[in-house]
DNA sequence: ACTTTGTTCAATAATTCTATTGAATATATT
DNA sequence: AATATATTCAATAGAATTATTGAACAAAGT
């Protein structure tokens, strides 16, 4: 940690860094953060882990600088720190894709059976979108729409899709997103939109992702 | 590792990728690896630990997709899998100096310490200059630059670095400066230009230390 | 003050990581 | 074939990490 070397200082800390990266459960709860701020028992929740355990986890990123805790009421509220963190996961996710052979095993099994056709790209969307060509579908969970959306997107749960599909439209091609490049929202809701005859694509990454890249973003409030 | 869990499942092999990074040593090793292939013993020379640490560390980082060995002759050269790792790098290094405080510290400290991440001294730089065999790089803003540079060097300021790459050469070494010793913009110069792939070293001091020692200096203007 | 709720702390055992040592292996040279 | 060189393997001890358990703590409401 203390050396006289400053350069092996800094890879040390690099290294801390790296560290509070370098196991599942943070990174999945740095994923749901990417979504938006949420407090401990949430995301010990959505992560299936006990709350001590998420707990623990969240310190180890505090600690490591990646996210930042916030006292509300009698809950904590954990964010991520700036949106460098989001560059970073991604880093990770496209090193990961392209040199790590389990990786596209994992995909293949899971992800690409459910989904045989390409997805769109930001560009892509956008393009379109503008030009009144396709239906942008929000997929994820109401407070997550609400705490940031695609442009003109409309938002139905996965959870409330089965009974909600007259409000999408027969013809005209439907691009459904959720969190991110890995998230199952998007791949499930694809699956059974295509069942009941729609055109339908996924979009490629998440809303992080787009954020990231400078597109615009709507919220539902604006006080979030 | 194998859950039936596929987001779980993809996120540990992300996690195994960030604890491939969770090393000081090892990211020292990918910094080097950056630069150019290199063989084993040099890399546990450059790093100053041992052949059999150096190798465990670099099989470790293999295992993990970061690096590929190939062997030529009898000693085993080690390259980076891709230049999506260098990208890599270069997210955790702009999250840790966002957000640790220690960084900071170090880094700081960096500017009083003269040996950082080996720098030129001025004859060398004076003898390469002079056959042709570097870039000479000033990265301070362009009226400093007018009021007097280093003699054959392009300017182009830090703010502007990102977007006029394209003037700068890929195979041959480039050596950036700017104010002085406790001047931040060469650290951060060759820092963006390595993680582009450029061949780029630091000055070890600027041009008032330059002029200093009486070595000759160009004006854009003779007025000034 | 007491209770409830949400979070953190402390202690633990199982597992994994690190650096060192010296032996083993593979390739090139004599 | 024998030797030298470069790398890897195997064994080890000390250190760090993980999930679990239950207790402790802080803030808000009764």
């Amino acid at each position: 940690m203390s050396t006289d070397n400053p350069k092996k200082s800094l890879f040390a800390q690099f290294a801390l860094v790296a560290k509070a990266l370098s196991h599942g459960n943070r990174l999945e709860l740095l994923e749901f953060l990417a979504q938006r701020e949420r407090n401990v028992e949430s995301l010990a929740r959505l992560t299936d882990i006990s709350v001590a355990n998420a707990s623990q986890h969240l310190q180890r990123l505090q600690r490591a600088g990646l996210v930042i805790a916030r006292r509300d009421g009698h809950s904590v509220c954990y964010r991520l720190a700036d949106e460098t963190v989001v560059t970073l996961l991604g880093a990770l996710r496209v090193v990961a894709e392209n040199n790590v052979a389990e990786v596209d095993r994992i995909i293949a099994g899971y992800f690409t059976s459910k989904d045989s056709f390409e997805p769109i790209s930001h560009d892509q969307l956008l393009n379109r979108s503008r030009e009144g060509l396709v239906t942008v579908l929000d997929v994820r969970p109401k407070e997550e729409f609400d705490a940031g959306h695609l442009p003109d997107a409309i938002n139905i749960p996965l959870k409330e899709l089965e009974h909600r599909l007259n409000e999408l439209p027969k013809d005209q091609e439907i691009v459904a997103y959720c969190r991110g490049s890995y998230c199952v929202l998007a791949f499930e809701a694809v699956e059974k939109l295509r069942n009941h005859g729609f055109d339908v694509r996924r979009l490629e990454e998440g809303l992080p992702e787009w954020k990231l890249a400078g597109l615009p973003v709507e919220r539902e409030r604006k006080n979030i």
